[in-house]
DNA sequence: AGTTGCACCTGGCTGC
DNA sequence: TGCAGCCAGGTGCAAC
C-alpha cells in the first residue's frame, strides 16, 4: 500500500487514537519481519506513552515519553488496523503472549503485531509478505540514523513533527541541482529514495505523464548548463506536489483490497491516469496515443510513448 | 560514485 | 480443476 501519501493517510489514521495512549502490552506473534524485532522489543514499550507520530519520507515515527522512537515501516503489504480488547485479565495478571485480548476472532492472518493500548484500543500490524519492519531508536541520534542520514527531501516540506526536516522546497531549481549532471533515467532518479524521499512506482508514472515528460529520458537533461532550471523542471516539481496532494485528499491508493487504519478505502486509484492503465487510450484530451508497460530497473513503468517526450 | 540486478516473501491472477 | 509462471505499493546489498 504505501507510497508517501498512503503512509500520510496511515498516520492520520492512528494519530488520534495512538498519541497520548500509553503501550500497555505489546504481542510478537512472529520474531521477525524483515529484520529481526529489537531485543526485549515488547518489554521497552509497555508502559511508555505515545508523545508524537510523525512520518518521514515512508517511515512513521512514534516518539516515546523515554526519549526513544518506534520507525516503523510498511514495506509493500503492511498495513494497519485499529481494534478494540479487554484491559482485563492481560499481561498484567502473567498471562501467557497472546491472550490479553478476548477476541482471538479478531486476529487475521498475517497480523505480526498487535499494540493493547490504553483505552480499550489495539493496534493490529498485518504484513503478508514481511518486506516492512519496526526498530527503536533513541529520538537524539534519529537523523544520523543509517536509515535517515542519506534520505532526499520531503517532496511537500516538513510535515507535522517531522523532527529532522531539512530546509528544504521542491521547485525547479532544487531539481534542476538533483538532476544535473545525472544521466540515469527520469524513472530511476524519481525512485531514488536519497534524492526526493517518498515517491514509489504509482506517483512517479503519474507526476511524469502529468509533466509529459518521458520516463526513459536522462534526467540531466532538466538542468540548464549554468545549473538554472529548465521549464520542464519547474513543471515536474509543480506536478509531483500535486499528484502527490491529490492522493492524500483521496484518502491514498487502495489497491489489492489495502484499507486505511480505519478501515475505509482511499480511492485514489481511480484517479490514475497511466499507472496499471497498459493498453488503455492516453487520457490526455489532446493525444491519441496508447498508455503502454515497459521495465526499468526492474520495475514497470507505464507512460504515453506520444506525448511523454 | 553512479548504476544495475537481484534477493527478500506471500498471494492473486492468467493462461495452458 | 490444477498448476506453472508471472506480477505486485519497497529497500538493501553486491557487483560492475
Amino acid at each position: 500500500m504505501p507510497e508517501l501519501p498512503e503512509v500520510e493517510t496511515v498516520r492520520r489514521g492512528l494519530e488520534p487514537v495512538m498519541v497520548g495512549a500509553t503501550v500497555v502490552a505489546v504481542e510478537l506473534r512472529r520474531a521477525d519481519l524483515r529484520f529481526p524485532f529489537p531485543e526485549n522489543f515488547a518489554a521497552r514499550l509497555k508502559g511508555r506513552r505515545i508523545v508524537s507520530l510523525e512520518r518521514r519520507a515512508k517511515y512513521l515515527r512514534a516518539w516515546l515519553d523515554d526519549g526513544m522512537v518506534l520507525v516503523m515501516h510498511l514495506g509493500m503489504s503492511g498495513s494497519f488496523r485499529i481494534g478494540r480488547h479487554d484491559v482485563h485479565g492481560h499481561a498484567s495478571h502473567g498471562a501467557s503472549p497472546g491472550a490479553f485480548y478476548h477476541e482471538r476472532s479478531a486476529l487475521k492472518a498475517h497480523d505480526h503485531v498487535v499494540f493493547a493500548l490504553s483505552g480499550d484500543v489495539s493496534v493490529f500490524y498485518n504484513d503478508p509478505r514481511r518486506f516492512g519492519f519496526m526498530l527503536l531508536v533513541e529520538g537524539a541520534t534519529l537523523p544520523a540514523h543509517p536509515l535517515f542520514r542519506h534520505l532526499g527531501i520531503e517532496p511537500l516540506g516538513s510535515t507535522r513533527g517531522d523532527s529532522d526536516h531539512r530546509e528544504s522546497t521542491l521547485d525547479g531549481t532544487t531539481l534542476a541541482k538533483l538532476f544535473a549532471g545525472r544521466s540515469t533515467s527520469l524513472k530511476t532518479v524519481l525512485l531514488d529514495q536519497t534524492v526526493i524521499a517518498g515517491l514509489g512506482n504509482i506517483y512517479v508514472c503519474e507526476a511524469l505523464h502529468r509533466t509529459g515528460l518521458s520516463p526513459r529520458r536522462s534526467a540531466g537533461t532538466l538542468t540548464h548548463r549554468d545549473g538554472s532550471p529548465s521549464a520542464r523542471a519547474t513543471r515536474l516539481a509543480e506536478m509531483i506536489r500535486e499528484v502527490l496532494l491529490e492522493a492524500i485528499s483521496a484518502g491514498g491508493s487502495s489497491l489489492r483490497d489495502h484499507r486505511q487504519a480505519d478501515g475505509s478505502m482511499g480511492y485514489f486509484q481511480h484517479s490514475f491516469r497511466v499507472y496499471d492503465q497498459k493498453g488503455c487510450p492516453c487520457p490526455k484530451i489532446t493525444c491519441s496515443g496508447t498508455v503502454a508497460r515497459i521495465v526499468q530497473g526492474g520495475r514497470s513503468t507505464f507512460y504515453c510513448p506520444v506525448c511523454q517526450r
